[in-house]
DNA sequence: TCTGGGGTCCTAGGACCC
DNA sequence: TCTGGGGTCCTAGGACCC
């Protein structure tokens, strides 16, 4: 074994993942300037190479770009999750044959541990990036490291620099070459560094990724935090940041959405608060976990000319519950006395908190409320699984047909991957 | 008129216990 | 009215990520 071989992260990222998701079902999209917008249509979440070029930020709002979308030729999806979800498995799977420690770390990025001398990583990398592209069709940036840290900024250059060809191995610099890098990147550039840390970083002094990485690390530690000491290390080369098992149940969980219009009275609030508790206990019943505590919110725009207003809420629950009725129960009870009747609400959420397995405790049989025993949250299930979602709800949310505050998607593609009403049509010529 | 949603990790501080 | 120290657990909030 030559002595140059070790172990090296490698981070995979899918290009500009949504829209290259897009422009495999829609080819018109290929070659223009393209952006695909958040939930709500409301700010953009992906871009095009081109739709950067004209200069459109991530997080740009909708409706200051829309007026020029047509003298830019630009085109927008509204986001289509179950179509990017259902392509990035298909790359996590190609993934995963190449490495058995391997990490999917979101929806279109995972790291891969791998042992190889340089020149043999970065033929692997190559291999990767073209069997995705041949077997998926989207394109995948790759940055090679000594930690993951340095891998995603590997990736960056990988992205920056054509020449690299999707391929960036930080073993193939000379280590003033490698200080060269760092130097031209202030330290927000890095992974785990943002706006506000930057700024403190500055004040001491500390401008660049090769400032921080020449940092004192226990400096760093006290006054920042452990997270941003590790960020030191990593940078050394040193790997503190191990790759995470594959997720198994998750540890909170969140409905929360933007209306298409505000909501302004009590009594469509309660309608609305009905919904996504029903929405948040399902995500819940399908992980098969019960929650201990619960906290919900509404609030106002923080944009608009009137003062921000924001009403929050939480219970713990006496015996941990997936239960929907306990749960519409008691957000409704936490939230609507304070719910201000005239107020222009754009936002609602309900979060669960304290998951953990469903019958992991089985509590003593006289604590169960009442309602436990009718399995309400199952019969909801399985008659919307049979007959779709909109065909049962409880009180208020049972209502055929949505209200006029849900979501706003304009311009959803088709989930060509995942429903066969949907499947792409193909016309011979 | 119109500005996303869903997570994780860490820390500080309070409650509580012995 | 005085009155210890150390530990754990929980929660809220900050910061960050994609």
């Amino acid at each position: 074994m030559p002595a140059s071989e070790s172990r090296r992260i490698m981070l995979v990222d899918m290009n500009n993942c949504f829209v290259s998701c897009e422009r495999l079902f829609g080819p018109i999209l290929e070659g223009v300037a393209t952006v695909v917008l958040s939930n709500n249509d409301g700010c953009v979440v992906a871009r095009s190479a081109e739709a950067k070029a004209l200069g459109i930020q991530m997080g740009d709002p909708w409706f200051k770009l829309e007026g020029r979308a047509k003298q830019w030729n630009l085109q927008y999806r509204s986001s289509n999750y179950e179509l990017y979800g259902s392509l990035s498995e298909r790359v996590m799977t190609i993934l995963a044959r190449y490495a058995a420690d391997f990490e999917v770390y979101s929806i279109d990025e995972a790291f891969l541990s791998l042992r190889g001398t340089p020149a043999e990583l970065t033929a692997v990398a190559r291999d990767i990036r073209a069997t995705i592209l041949r077997n998926v069709g989207i394109p995948v940036s790759i940055g090679i490291a000594k930690s993951k840290t340095l891998a995603k900024l590997s990736n960056r250059g990988s992205k920056k620099n054509p020449a690299l060809e999707g391929v960036c191995n930080l073993d193939d610099y000379t280590p003033e070459h490698l200080n060269r890098i760092l130097a031209a990147h202030p330290t927000t550039d890095l992974w785990g560094v943002a706006g506000r840390t930057g700024a403190r970083l500055t004040a001491l002094n500390i401008h660049t990724a090769l400032d921080l990485r020449n940092a004192d690390p226990a400096l760093i530690r006290k006054k920042f935090s452990v997270v941003l000491q590790r960020t030191v290390y990593e940078l050394r080369g040193i790997d503190c940041l191990p790759l995470e098992p594959p997720a198994t149940v998750k540890e909170q969980l969140m409905f929360s959405r933007s209306f298409a219009i505000p909501v302004t009275t009590r009594q469509a609030m309660e309608r609305v608060l009905s919904v996504y508790s029903q929405k948040a206990a399902g995500r819940l019943r399908k992980q098969h976990s019960v929650a201990k505590s619960m906290s919900f919110f509404v609030s106002t725009s923080p944009f608009s000319d009137t003062p921000y207003e924001s009403v929050h809420g939480g219970v713990s629950f006496p015996v941990p519950t997936d239960d929907p009725v306990e749960m519409v129960r008691a957000a409704i009870a936490g939230l609507i006395p304070q719910v201000r009747e005239g107020a222009k609400y754009v936002r609602a959420g309900v979060m669960l908190a304290g998951l953990c397995a469903r019958g992991a405790q089985q509590p003593l049989e006289v604590f169960v409320p009442l309602h436990e025993h009718k399995a309400v949250g199952e019969l909801l299930d399985r008659v919307s699984r049979r007959h779709g979602a909109a065909s049962i709800g409880l009180g208020l949310a049972g209502l055929k047909g949505a209200p006029i505050w849900s979501m706003k998607r304009g311009h959803l593609s088709k989930r060509a991957t995942t429903h066969w009403d949907e499947l792409a049509t193909v016309h011979a010529r």
